[in-house]
RNA sequence: GCCGGGGUGGCGGAACUGGCAGACGCACAGGACUUAAAAUCCUGUGACGCGAAAGCGUCGUGCGGGUUCGAUCCCCGCCCCCGGCACCA
């Protein structure tokens, strides 16, 4: 007898995999697709088991969709630019490139030892030209139809080291090396233009049926849509002001306009500079409106900051009530969003009610709350901000919030001083990086031409050699003279090259339309293939990329469609959004000293015991708690199977198969392990397939093997007929194939031990038999007034009037139902009886 | 504040969306095997009460109501926890 020792299996069966190349794949028209992706990974250099979760879930679902006959697309690759690995530079030295390289190599090892099935015929980095290339082609596919754009933004900047940095380089408000504080400059920078697809990707979300509703709602809340109107407020003529200026403010409430008492400006609002040169204390207007642009832009933003604000000295005329209002500056005003200014009605929301009554601005009920007309109090505690009734507004006065809304809408539209409209929350998103480890953008600065594309045919633009990174002044590719100095495609004269990087973001976008045709070195990929491979049927991954990545996914997936490259509208059909793994009930991380390397467990457990723990402990979306006690249990449960299969290997094989004897010749011991065979094969296929509970799908196999362990007591006893061998090879050899996907090392090693030739990863799913597993007899639970008072075992498929008749008769039931009226008599077939008594 | 997800034994979780609450595992306890231990196999394990025992009864899915023959599941009102967004006009 041989003991369980699945170290020595795991490397069989790896080397097994590799020299068959048993995952790679082509595009196979006769059969069903399903493309299986996990999110790629960051190299960062070490896999621990949070990130390993994910990938086992992916893997779980790939080897049974691939045994339940699909054609199964499983790749991987890496994520391989970004900042941590320049920022290791600056500190060590080490070139990104050999340390991501360095880091790939290493995981990758991590993942072949936890035998996940990938094709890795089709890996890909996206730090390699022949990936970037093609970002650089989509770069100027965009700038070609105007959704690449260049204009100034605000960066994060550090004085002393003379550099800018990104967000995740601010730590504290302070620059990440030095902690000098972190000051912003303006830049010129690309721009993809996403708010064009504002509407679709709203629209998008209804197709959208197997995401998490969590990240549905998320990104609904990111684009945020929201109707209202614009509406222009003229500037009052007064010195040196022209007359011809207006303000132009978004609103979602016009019903409240005769209510606005002020408008305020954004810091950043372009008439708040034409009004500093016309006061009378420019130096002292100016220093105010710094002030509020400089402040902490996380406090601003997050609403923590105190609402402040000045009177600019001007004033508007509010187009429905013609009165003059004044015009202010205040901090908490947002500049991106809307038009960056905004018409303050204090009575009826609730940051125009503090900004007034700090200030003493006036404050004008507008709104009842219907249908109490008359009762509003004269002086407010706050505003009320709910719809109701409008009053004191001339004409429409007494119409609802609904109706002034619609009336008081086109009033404006039919005055031609603005427009109902739809506003979103979303933002353009800014590509450009001032860093050197991303992809080089591919433009070119001419004195003479402008901004000039590079020629398609000179892609890639090469991200050349950097030696030295100082963290210190600007981009680092700026640096490099014979990478910025370049001839003008157009005109041939001296010109510079782009010296930004583009975000990492970009990269990620579309990697999984790579993976259909990873090789392709004339397209980014074959719309062929893309065709027959996507979209994507399972995609799996940690809800911290819920809004961007997925967003900017969906985003590009919609350009592809315009370049007429997809005919989807989708990427991702299923997302699985799946749980950390927390250890001493924290995240995972170096600095907390808590990582768990799943190279230890793999040594002390193999790699099955480590996949199927992981499986097992809860549902793929929920947290879970690391715990070697578990991992233990699950490698239990593998050298049980073990052991059962290893006693009764020989007698297996040479057992009849069930189909070639008379279905009629089982006993009634024989039936029920057939029963709970299929029954399991029914439960199992349901739990992975269709509801991705992949806890339940192991406890059912568990259950199995403990009625195998029951069944194989009574074949002791006495000599096996060739029946109870033929059923017991049954649930053996459907409990070896179920049990693959998450163990596949040993269930291939028992699937060898068992007589069969080849491998496991081609060998068909169990199918279900619903004739065996009926049962003979049921057991009814019979209750009196919903409480459990007996149980019936009865044949199955009796009729109503006989299982009333026997649940009355039930002696058990009868103490509870004498002398009492029966009131009714409830049967759920196959379920229970419920007797109803007075 | 708004949005989303949750509250079930000592613990992780299950109950296939209205039908036997606690599957399966962990932990613990007892038994078998063993000179002994480990491993393994078997048994027990929600709380309380009655009983020598098999067993019987009551309560029990965050709290309070409701609908229903029947509610962990549906409805109404609360409490708590986790996650996201957060001055978006």
């Amino acid at each position: 007898m041989a003991d369980y020792k699945p170290q020595a299996l795991d490397k069989k069966w790896q080397d097994h995999w590799t020299s068959t190349r048993a995952f790679e794949v082509a595009e196979d028209p006769s059969r069903p697709k399903f493309y299986c992706l996990e999110m790629f990974a960051y190299p960062s250099g070490h896999a621990h088991v949070g990130h390993v979760r994910n990938y086992i879930i992916g893997d779980v679902m790939a080897r049974t969709k691939r045994m339940r006959g699909y054609n199964v697309l499983h790749p991987f690759g890496w994520d391989a630019f970004g900042l941590p690995a320049e920022n290791a530079a600056i500190k060590s030295g080490i070139h990104p490139e050999t340390s991501t390289l360095a880091n790939i190599a290493h995981m990758k090892g991590q993942l072949q030892r936890l035998g996940i099935s990938y094709a890795w015929g089709r890996e890909l980095a996206t730090c390699e030209p022949a990936y970037y290339k093609w970002n650089q082609w989509l770069f100027l596919k965009m700038y070609e139809r105007g959704l690449a754009y260049r204009r100034r933004s605000s960066v994060n900047w550090c004085e002393k080291d003379q550099t800018v940095l990104a967000n995740e380089q601010v730590v504290d408000g302070g620059c990440w090396r030095c902690g000098t504080p972190v000051t912003t400059r303006d830049l010129e920078q690309w721009f993809f233009k996403i708010t064009q697809y504002a509407d679709d990707l709203l629209k998008g979300i209804e197709q959208l049926g197997q995401w998490p509703e969590k990240v549905l709602t998320m990104q609904k809340n990111w684009i945020g849509r929201s109707v209202g109107t614009r509406v222009q407020f003229p500037v009052m003529a007064g010195e040196g002001a022209a007359v011809s200026d207006t303000i132009e403010v978004f609103t979602t409430r016009v019903d409240t306009i005769f209510g606005a008492t002020c408008v305020f400006l954004a810091p950043e609002h372009e008439m708040v500079d034409k009004f500093a040169i016309l006061s009378d204390d420019a130096d002292a207007f100016r220093k105010r409106v710094t002030g509020f642009r400089t402040q902490d832009r996380t406090a601003r933003m997050s609403g923590e900051a105190e609402k402040e604000g000045f009177f600019t000295g001007r004033y508007a005329l509010n187009p429905f009530t013609k009165e003059r209002i004044p015009i202010w500056v205040a901090n908490f005003i947002l500049g991106e969003y809307g038009t960056g200014a905004v018409m303050a009605v204090p009575a009826h929301d609730q940051r125009d009610f503090e900004f007034a009554t700090k200030y003493g601005l006036p404050i004008k009920v507008v709104i009842h709350p219907d249908p109490d007309l008359g009762h509003a109090p004269k002086k407010l505690e706050s505003a009320y901000e709910d719809y109701g009734r409008v009053v004191d507004s001339g004409e429409f006065t007494g119409l609802t919030s609904e109706a002034a809304l619609a009336r008081m809408g086109e009033w404006v539209e039919q005055q031609g001083i603005g427009k109902r409209t739809v506003q979103f929350r979303l933002k353009d998103w800014g590509i450009s990086r001032q860093r050197y480890w991303g992809t080089p953008i591919p433009m070119i600065y001419c004195q003479a031409c402008g901004i000039v594309p590079v020629p398609y045919d000179q892609l890639p633009v090469e991200l050349p050699k950097v030696t030295n990174f100082t963290g210190r002044g600007d981009s680092p590719l700026a640096q490099v003279p014979e990478f910025v100095d370049t001839p003008c495609p157009k005109c041939g004269g001296q010109a510079r090259r782009e010296t930004d990087t583009m975000d990492t973001f970009v990269d990620s976008s579309w990697y999984f339309y790579r993976f259909c045709d990873p090789t392709n070195d004339s397209m980014p990929f074959d719309p062929a293939k893309a065709k027959y491979w996507m979209p994507v049927d399972f995609y799996s991954g940690g809800v911290e990329h819920a809004i961007l990545h997925l967003i900017y996914s969906r985003f590009f997936t919609r350009v592809f469609r315009d370049l007429g490259m997809v005919d989807h509208d989708e990427p991702f059909r299923h997302l699985l959004t799946q749980g950390m793994v927390l250890k001493d009930g924290a995240v995972m991380s170096k600095s907390k000293g808590n990582v768990v390397d799943p190279d230890d467990m793999l040594q002390k457990f193999g790699a099955d015991a480590l996949r199927l723990y992981v499986m097992f402990v809860a549902p793929p979306e929920k947290e879970v708690e690391w715990s070697d006690s578990g991992l233990e249990g699950s490698w239990r449960f593998l050298a049980r199977i073990w052991r059962f299969v290893d006693q009764w290997s020989a007698q297996i094989k040479t057992a009849a198969p069930v189909a070639s004897l008379d279905a009629s010749g089982f006993d009634t011991a024989e039936k029920d392990l057939r029963r709970k065979t299929h029954d399991t094969i029914r439960r199992v296929t349901m739990d992975v397939e269709q509801r991705i509970h992949l806890n339940t799908a192991v406890s059912a196999l568990m259950e199995l093997v403990n009625v195998m362990y029951a069944f194989g007591e009574t074949l002791h006893a006495t000599a096996p007929r060739p029946q109870a061998l033929a059923a017991l090879r049954e649930a053996v050899e459907t409990l070896i194939l179920m049990v693959s996907p998450f163990a596949p090392h040993t269930a291939e090693e028992l699937w060898e031990m068992t007589g069969h030739a080849g491998g496991l990863e081609k060998a068909p799913w169990p199918s279900f038999d619903e004739e065996v597993a009926r049962a003979d007899e049921i057991v009814v639970p019979v209750q009196v007034n919903g409480k459990v008072r007996g149980r019936l075992t009865v044949p199955a498929g009796l009729t109503d009037a006989e299982l009333r008749e026997r649940a009355l008769a039930e002696p058990s039931v009868r103490p509870h139902i004498d002398g009492k009226t029966i009131k009714s008599v409830v049967i759920a077939k196959g379920k229970l009886i419920n007797v109803v008594v007075i």
